[in-house]
DNA sequence: CTGGATCCCTGGGGATACTG
DNA sequence: CAGTATCCCCAGGGATCCAG
């Protein structure tokens, strides 16, 4: 490992990529700041700020959170129906790092793609 | 949109979904997490630390991340070769939060998994 | 309004073999 | 050692229609 050999990191990037997996999702990571921010958001309401969602995807975002802990969802037997969801208490603590991301990918956008341009222009 | 129809989040979010679309990409997390912490990793050590990564994927990830100005490629002409890669400014500002969420992702992963067990146990 | 059910298709990414 | 080149597969996810 070069000169660094001596971190333990395979282990640990290993069984940090098991829970990045979920992560790993575009949607996932939308609908957890989207969640953190508003609290108590109806599936239309993340249907809207999750631009590019479809239904069907949403839906299953929504589950796979809410069977990982991260979510509550709330249905109420009302006609119209109304389907709240938030983030769990462990959701929340998910909420800080991912929104940091989030703040990174705005911050950095201009550059990222200037940089891209010109890689792509020296070709 | 609910009560706090206040925040823009829409703009916000849908720009941010454009340059985490390289983020939600799990091979560059993990290899931008490797890079933060050694420096100057060869080609081999990062297969290795990024377990189970095949060479095409690990080469298209590299090549992706430098394309935005992430990581810079210092090929050596030796035999046998010798390829370095190390992030750059702009990498490294972004390795911290990706740690933040590998950090997160290490720190609850049992509670993620156990949540995922009571929920399919609960079927 | 909130989703479940279907159909379908693209491309991410794995396996294998070869080259400078 | 560090890739390239192919082949190939399947799951993520879009569109559409239906239902409680």
């Amino acid at each position: 490992m070069s000169q660094n050999s001596e971190w333990s990191a395979s282990a640990a990037i290993w069984s940090t990529r098991t829970s990045l997996a979920r992560l790993d999702n575009k949607w996932s990571a939308l609908v957890v700041i989207a969640l953190g921010r508003g609290s108590g958001l109806r599936f239309g309401d993340l249907r809207t700020l999750v631009e590019g969602v479809s239904a069907k995807v949403l839906t299953e975002t929504l589950r796979d959170l809410e069977r990982d802990g991260l979510v509550l969802r709330h249905a109420y037997a009302e006609v119209p129906p109304r389907v709240v969801y938030e983030l769990t208490e462990l959701g929340c603590t998910l909420h800080a790092p991912m929104r940091e991301l989030g703040d990174w990918a705005e911050r950095h956008a201009e550059e990222v793609l200037a940089a891209r341009e010109a890689f792509d222009a020296a070709r």
